[in-house]
RNA sequence: GGGGCGUUAACUCAGUGGUAGAGUGCCAUCUUCACACGGUGGAAGUCAUAGGUUCAAAUCCUAUACGCCCCA
């Protein structure tokens, strides 16, 4: 059966694709008495379709899944994705608007099966992404953050942890966002580049005469003012502190001058602030210090509200637009100043954020993160790049409380209810039936939700059945073994994960967590919508082939650091594997058609120079991709795979096998040649199986198969230094098969096809070549190779020298192991040919210098190892001589 | 303001002490019986700058410049 022409990847991808879902591959078998590795996917949103980041993210993880699998493992990917709470509810509302409606009109019931619809919808777009991609999961274990058994874990962590006193309920500032009407968590809060703004200056009376001037960029905000602090040691307000000022629009309102040595700072403006602190953190903190009234101005739409007098109803820029004009009017304005001001925005919506005063339920963080940062500091996880630590300690040695509750109707529900009759709160796993205090049945649940990072952070636990830790996909793979990972979400994410699988589920969710990079456009820039250059994994699918793509992102995604995709690169890559295609169909094409072809099993005695050339070259290529993999280093595991199959096996292990080809495969040394190639083929398959799976099953379907092969590349096993998973001959050596095929074989066929190209003589016109071994061994080396050389410089006749040539017109070119002649019976260009090797001599004699100015160096020959030295001096001879018949053949030109 | 990362060929990037590498692109040439998504040959870099350590620095140290990111 022998391959189509042309490399199509979607004549076969499904296909393949296809034979592994029947076949069941990749369903872990916790009965297997083999060793476990498993890791769980970061789970996507459910918001939307898959974006190239995701390829990305979950090429990575297929390559090691499919690794570890090839290795013997039993290897689980497990699965899922994420409900995703203010990003979904965000989107279906906006849905919903466009047809006119809104979820108020619907109502919490209808509007969450909606959004019921819409995940059904993009799951199931999702899933057939991730398949497209071969990505090789565990779909019989697949989850979902809302499943019921995932919603059990989330209410245990929220008892578990409100029992232990880490969860509380509290009045605090918070994040809002008023367009989604939700309060926000530190880190859904993005700043802006700080932009020009107006530092707007204004005075308050002072209570018995004199005023005190404050400045202030959001002029609405003096509506919730209740103290003007100054430091304590300035000169200037000295004996003001302890008196009252008057608010121009509330005069009955008490607002202190308190003396506060960290808000207010003499050499700024006038050195007295004004204090709101239900509206900016730092106010709040001096509030609390000094036992201020907080007073709440915004509704939850960030309007004015009742506190703000005339000005209720009005949004923050009418208002700020309103008061500043009063203000002026009154005589109280003092001037402004430019200023860069930076607000917070939403992450999601993009509105402002605006501090709030707000009840909400809050986990602290100190107790958590302590075990969490001696977990990286010891080791017992590992970050690839180990760089990523520093962000990761400086953001759990300065963490905050997080805000959990989330006022939207879109995910878990807290587990509090309130007793109407006597206030009581209770946290419990299950709903009550009566209050348990006092029995009343008037009790309601906490309307709000968690965020959703809530549940995410039990994701590596949560999806093998925990609480219940008897469960045995528990017991069995968790701990996982990686996460692969964007750094983008260490702190929402990874650091949270770590932090509740060491609380809860008693040990690190993950040993070794891979950050990767973005995946950016070909100029480098980060894809956008807006910009219009987001890259659709679909579509580069289609034009590429899967295999392509995966080999892209792999071949450019060196740990931690970004990478600039381009069509440029995908078509390069592409042109790669169908290089492997046709390399795999010229083998085939030499087998007989009744594929009665056998592959020998044990030849190691009958392998020739060019069998253990090849063969020494794969067995390197076993070593460093071994290595790569192992390093998680995709980037070089790629790369080697790939200069090995074009360079090594193409360019010259096929094209110096084909001489032995000529009278088809009948001969014992065509089989044996053949079954080489097909070994060193298999066994490159199966190293490039878990970076293209696809091209590589289905190539690999077509070789002839030994006894005892399983039925699957996928489940093939990986060759390894310690066994290179073929049976090809090992105990040789590789330095020593490398040297001769490069020192009497490529290095003469090389050096004649740079004379022909450089003299002009098309690459189909035959030649005499002379040959003259510029070391010991070399005439029955290239003796050997003689047919070989032939047949790739197109030279009609070789003979082999011994001594310099002779006094004939012709090209030379003097290199380190032979010399190589072409004679050219007085077609010669003499001045061409000249110009040439005076070049060469130039280029000798420079780096000749260099060497021997080092040699001359006392300190070099002393200090430096002598096999540095020893290298330098053998550098220097060969030079010396290289320049001597080169400055002979010039003599000869005339 | 604090911290991190980066700066190597036209482009995208490997390369952690011992002769500067790859892919793409470029130039020339070849429709040689696996492949023109190909073959062959070639040009191309003061490794950001300035110091320092060392026999030896792209690589280690210090400073500077530029770029990107995170935190405040």
């Amino acid at each position: 059966m022998s391959l189509e022409k042309a490399f199509r990847p979607e004549t076969y991808e499904s296909r393949v694709g296809k034979m592994w879902d029947d076949a069941e591959l990749f369903r872990a078998r916790p009965d297997r008495d083999a060793p476990s590795f498993s890791l769980v996917i970061p789970p996507p949103n459910v918001t939307g379709a898959l974006h190239i980041g995701h390829a990305l993210d979950y090429t990575l993880q297929d390559i090691v899944t499919r690794w570890h699998r090839m290795r013997g493992y039993d290897a689980l990917w497990n699965p899922g994705s994420d409900h995703a709470g203010i990003a979904t509810q965000m989107v279906v509302e906006r849905q919903l608007r466009e047809q006119g409606r809104s979820r108020q009109e619907l109502g919490r019931e209808a509007f969450v099966e909606e959004v019921w619809k819409w995940k059904e919808h993009y799951h199931q777009r999702i899933v057939s992404t991730l398949r497209r991609l071969g990505c090789s999961c565990d779909w019989s274990r697949e989850r979902f953050t809302l499943d019921p058994g995932f919603s059990k874990a989330v209410r245990e962590t929220f008892v578990r942890l409100y029992e232990d006193g880490l969860i509380y309920r509290g009045t605090r500032l918070i994040n809002w966002s008023p367009a989604l009407r939700t309060s926000l968590s530190d880190l859904e809060v993005d700043r802006d580049e700080p932009e020009e703004g107006e530092l707007w200056s204004f005075a308050y009376a002072i209570e018995g005469g004199g005023e005190i001037v404050v400045a202030t960029t959001r002029p609405e905000t003096m509506l919730g003012d209740t103290a003007v602090a100054v430091h304590p040691d300035d000169e200037r307000w000295k004996d003001v502190i302890g008196k009252h000022v008057i608010h121009p629009f509330f005069p009955e309102r008490e607002i202190p001058i308190i003396a506060d040595a960290i808000l207010a700072d003499p050499e700024t403006g006038t050195g007295a602030v004004k204090i709101t602190p239900a509206h900016d953190f730092n106010d709040f903190e001096c509030g609390k210090r000094h036992g201020l009234a907080m007073i709440n101005i915004l509704t939850e739409d960030a309007k004015i509200n009742e506190n703000g007098g005339p000005f209720e109803g009005l949004d923050c820029v009418e208002a700020r637009k309103a008061i500043k004009n009063e203000l002026e009017e009154k005589g109280f304005f003092r001037g402004t100043k430019k200023h860069m001001y930076a607000p917070g925005r939403c992450q999601r919506s993009g509105c402002i954020v605006e501090p709030r005063l707000s009840t909400q339920w809050f986990l602290k963080m100190e107790e958590l993160a302590e075990p969490a940062l001696e977990a990286v500091r010891s080791k017992t996880i590992r970050f690839v790049p180990e760089s990523w630590e520093k962000t990761y300690f400086h953001w759990l040695e300065n963490i905050q409380d997080w805000c959990v509750s989330r006022q939207l109707w879109w995910g878990h529900r807290i587990p509090a209810w309130f007793c109407e009759a006597c206030g009581e709160v209770m946290v419990l796993r299950e709903a009550p039936e009566a209050c348990a205090s006092c029995s009343s049945q008037r009790i309601r649940q906490d309307e709000d939700v968690l965020d959703t990072w809530f549940s995410s952070q039990l994701w590596p636990f949560g999806v093998f059945g925990w609480p219940n830790e008897d469960d045995k996909d528990f017991a069995r793979y968790y701990p996982t073994d990686v996460l692969v990972t964007g750094f983008d979400i260490i702190f929402f994410w990874v650091a949270r994960m770590i932090m509740s699988g060491l609380r809860l589920a008693g040990d690190v969710p993950f040993r070794t967590v891979l950050f990767h990079g973005m995946v950016r456009d070909a100029e480098g820039l980060k894809m956008s919508k807006t910009r219009g250059n987001a890259i659709d994994p679909a579509a580069i699918c289609d034009e590429h082939g899967v295999d392509a793509v995966r080999f892209t992102l792999a071949a450019l995604a060196s740990p931690g650091s970004d990478l600039a995709l381009s069509d440029e690169r995908l078509g390069g890559y592409r042109a790669f594997l169908n290089k492997l295609w046709n390399a795999a169909r010229f083998i085939l094409l030499q087998l007989p058609e009744d594929e009665s072809f056998e592959r020998l099993d044990d030849y190691a005695d009958e392998a020739d120079d060019l069998d253990r050339y090849l063969v020494g070259e794969y067995l390197d290529l076993v070593d460093s991709v071994d290595k790569a993999y192992r390093a998680f280093r995709y980037d070089h595991a790629s790369q080697q795979i790939y200069h090995f199959l074009w360079n090594r096996y193409c360019d010259w292990s096929i094209e110096l096998s084909k001489p032995d080809f000529s009278d088809g495969c009948g001969s014992r040394r065509a089989q044996l040649r053949l079954t080489v190639l097909l070994d060193v083929l298999d066994g490159a398959l199966r190293l490039l199986h878990p970076i293209a799976p696809f091209i590589t099953e289905e190539l690999w379907q077509h070789l002839p198969r030994r006894a005892g092969d399983p039925d699957h590349l996928a489940v093939a096993q990986m060759p390894s230094p310690e066994d290179p998973a073929v049976p090809v001959p090992t105990a040789f050596d590789r330095a020593a098969a490398r040297e001769l095929v490069a020192s009497w074989l490529i290095e003469p066929v090389s050096g004649a096809r740079a004379l022909k190209t450089g003299a002009g003589i098309s690459p189909g016109k035959e030649v005499i070549l002379r040959l003259r071994p510029r070391r010991e061994g070399g005439a029955a080396a290239i003796e050997r190779f003689r047919e070989r050389i032939a047949h790739l410089v197109r030279a009609s006749e070789i003979t082999i020298e011994t001594e310099p040539p002779r006094d004939e017109a012709a090209l030379t070119q003097v290199l380190e192991s032979v010399e190589v002649i072409i004679p050219m019976a007085g077609a010669l260009d003499l001045e061409k040919e000249r110009l040439r090797l005076e070049k060469e001599q130039a280029k000798i004699e420079k780096e000749l210098v260099g060497c021997r100015r080092k040699l001359e160096n006392p300190a070099f020959v002393d200090r430096a190892p002598e096999a540095v030295v020893a290298k330098e001096r053998d550098r220097v001879s060969s030079l010396e001589s290289r320049l001597e018949e080169l400055v002979r053949s010039l003599e000869k030109l005339g």
